[in-house]
DNA sequence: CCTTGAACCTGCGGGC
DNA sequence: TGCCCGCAGGTTCAAG
């Protein structure tokens, strides 16, 4: 499910309803996610202060009181579901928090490829999970030239560079094929190969399939619901993920959008636009 | 260093 | 209808 602008959206639903309540008591129904939950996680949270809840790369962030923070990563399948009254208790909910105003925020992950965990705000960049990840897509200091450089140390396709989260941080698996169809770059060119106005419009077309995808609420596929409990189902319009066989909704040429996998992802794209 | 492939785990849809 | 296979939005680790 969850790619930068579905995590964004996420973040900001729970924001939404949980930012300055307290909480009443957080509940691990299953704590070996793919990492294990951290000894004490109820215990710590229970009494806190919601003051903040953010996002950084894939990773919400809820920033507590007493200087603590809580992160949840939501895998592949993760995803938060928002209530009033008991926590759900399917098979999947493996955390969840109440707060004392009864309110409840539940995560459900099938395939269990999230995690949570906790850090000490003063040392957040610093928390093995985060330290390692590049600059945010949306990041100022992030120009073409930065960007160029990054690249420029990338032998393998730019494709499996964008889903690099120490290159760049948050994209993913559709993004990145979008990305590359609206700049018009073939998934298979080695990262370090694109010339500085091709860098220059990825930069540019990147930013711009992100934004679209957040103000749409963040795309979905089968189980992506809302964290502020609207329908989960808005359809976000991909141009090329998931479209092999489809002809090109740009060039309409009779050449159809081609899957190949790279680093074991499937990557999408046109044949005649993309070079 | 860098790159690829497999592994983690469950569920769903397509083909037979 | 049921079974088997491939595939799925992510990350990490081993091996080349």
């Amino acid at each position: 499910m969850p790619e930068l602008p579905e995590v964004e959206t996420v973040a900001r639903g729970l924001a939404k309803v949980l930012v300055g309540k307290r909480i009443a008591r957080a509940l691990v129904r299953r704590a070996d996610l793919r990492l294990p939950f951290p000894k004490g996680l109820a215990q710590r949270l229970k009494g806190r202060t919601i003051l903040k809840i953010d996002r950084r790369a894939k990773y919400v962030l809820v920033h507590l009181s007493e200087g603590l923070a809580l992160l949840i990563h939501l895998g592949m399948s993760g995803r938060m579901l928002l209530g009033t009254g008991a926590a759900p208790k399917g098979k999947h909910a493996h955390f969840a928090i109440e707060t004392e105003d009864g309110a409840h925020a539940c995560l459900e992950d099938p395939r269990r490829f999230g995690c949570v965990d906790l850090a000490n705000e003063i040392d957040l960049d610093r928390h093995r999970l985060l330290a390692g990840l590049g600059p945010e897509p949306f990041d100022p200091a992030l120009d073409a030239k930065t960007f160029r450089e990054r690249l420029a140390r990338k032998r393998g396709p730019i494709k499996v560079a964008l889903l690099d989260q120490a290159l760049i941080a948050g994209v993913g698996n559709i993004y990145a094929s979008e990305s590359l169809f609206r700049s018009k770059i073939l998934p298979t060119r080695p990262a370090n190969s694109l010339s500085p106005s091709e860098v220059k419009a990825l930069l540019a077309d990147l930013r711009a399939v992100l934004s679209e995808a957040i103000a749409s609420g963040g795309s979905t596929l089968r189980d992506h619901v809302r964290p502020d409990g609207e329908l989960g189902y808005f359809q976000h319009h991909f141009a090329v993920y998931d479209k092999e066989g489809e002809p090109c909704p740009r060039c309409h040429s009779k050449a159809e959008i081609l899957r190949i996998v790279q680093a074991g992802r499937s990557s999408f794209y046109c044949q005649r636009c993309q070079r």
